[in-house]
DNA sequence: TTTGACATGTGACTGAGTCACACATATGTT
DNA sequence: AACATATGTGTGACTCAGTCACATGTCAAA
């Protein structure tokens, strides 16, 4: 059994446990209880405009049809509005005033919980730990195909990658180009 | 927008990134489709001897009749048996030779893709990644109460438990008495 | 020996998603 | 211009995993 695999191992119950910790902190804040409601309701606070049903789809990975009953269940709970598309075809999706305010208590407690659990790491600590994972994250980017978008819980504005700050964007950047980046935003 | 948030943002999307991939090759290796299989399989395999379906059931973080209704799934698709337990009330649950396969088929993958994700470090980062995320893991393990077991995928041979070497491990000892620990495994 | 806790199990249901398909709109080809 | 094909949305029928409420059998302790 090697060191790697030691490591390998532990990683893998680390990213669980981040997960598993901060999904429960969204749940616990939540309008939202399911973890597709959640990044759902976050993506269309951060990320996209007026997004239409397929480019949420998209960000999420679900079934076209899987999202058309998404949205109608954020309708029906009145976190979310149907509008004209771009398109004959398509339909734009916005939150609502409630939308916006049960998007804005998740991502306040994702946010809360990810610093409490850093809380137990010198700045220094951090520093050298936030490096790394940038450097291992950009090697998933690369690698991943398909599938729900990575970033569909993160908080814009924390993540700095208007700025150049945050690794994920800029293997994406790198991979299939700055403005293929720019348009997901 | 502070640093410390910057951080935590990164946190999240890493630990999303980490166990979605981890989940994908577990899901393409499986018999398993779904994660409560998964960790299901996975604990049968590394942790619990022959445990009864209450224990499975606090493991996963499931209801009374939700741990029944995975041990039934198990048991029709030929993965597990039901034995006596150790109580007149209680039933054991057994991995079958097929059962034990495909647990290792899952385990595999995901030791697999747990180790390509560390791949693009240096073993000197690969420690120092090690010891901060172990610093951090032991942290959520102090606050923690409730849920599914943060372990329950774990490789029991692979982390290193038993010779101190788990974090994880060692931070429940701590909390909760060694020998709490060990009746776990 | 009765009372209460506990483990398992069952019936009825919910919620979130799928597939197969329909329909309207857009795009490209001849 | 006409037609074929691709795209986005939506619907009906269904599946699957899980819940709740409740029943049954077993254990432990007063």
């Amino acid at each position: 059994m090697s060191e790697l695999d030691h490591q390998a191992n532990l990683l893998g119950a680390f990213a669980l446990a981040v997960a598993d910790r901060t999904g429960a902190a969204m749940a616990a804040a939540g309008t939202a209880g399911n973890p597709t409601t959640a990044a759902a309701l976050s993506a269309l606070l951060h990320f996209l405009d007026r997004p239409s049903i397929d480019q949420l789809r998209r960000v999420l990975g679900l079934t076209p049809s899987g999202a058309v009953r998404l949205v109608d269940r954020l309708a029906d709970a009145g976190l979310v509005t149907r509008g004209p598309g771009d398109d004959g075809r398509s339909r734009s999706v916005a939150l609502t005033v409630e939308g916006r305010a049960a998007a804005e208590r998740l991502s306040a407690a994702r946010a809360e919980s990810l610093r409490s659990t850093l809380a137990v790491l010198s700045p220094a600590e951090r520093s050298t730990l936030d490096a790394l994972i940038g450097r291992v994250i950009g090697g998933i980017v690369q690698e991943k195909e398909g599938g729900a978008w990575l970033c569909r819980l993160c908080d814009l504005a924390a993540c700095g990658r208007d700025t150049g700050a945050c690794p994920t964007a800029n293997a994406a950047a790198a991979k299939y180009g700055a403005e293929a980046v720019r348009r997901d935003a």
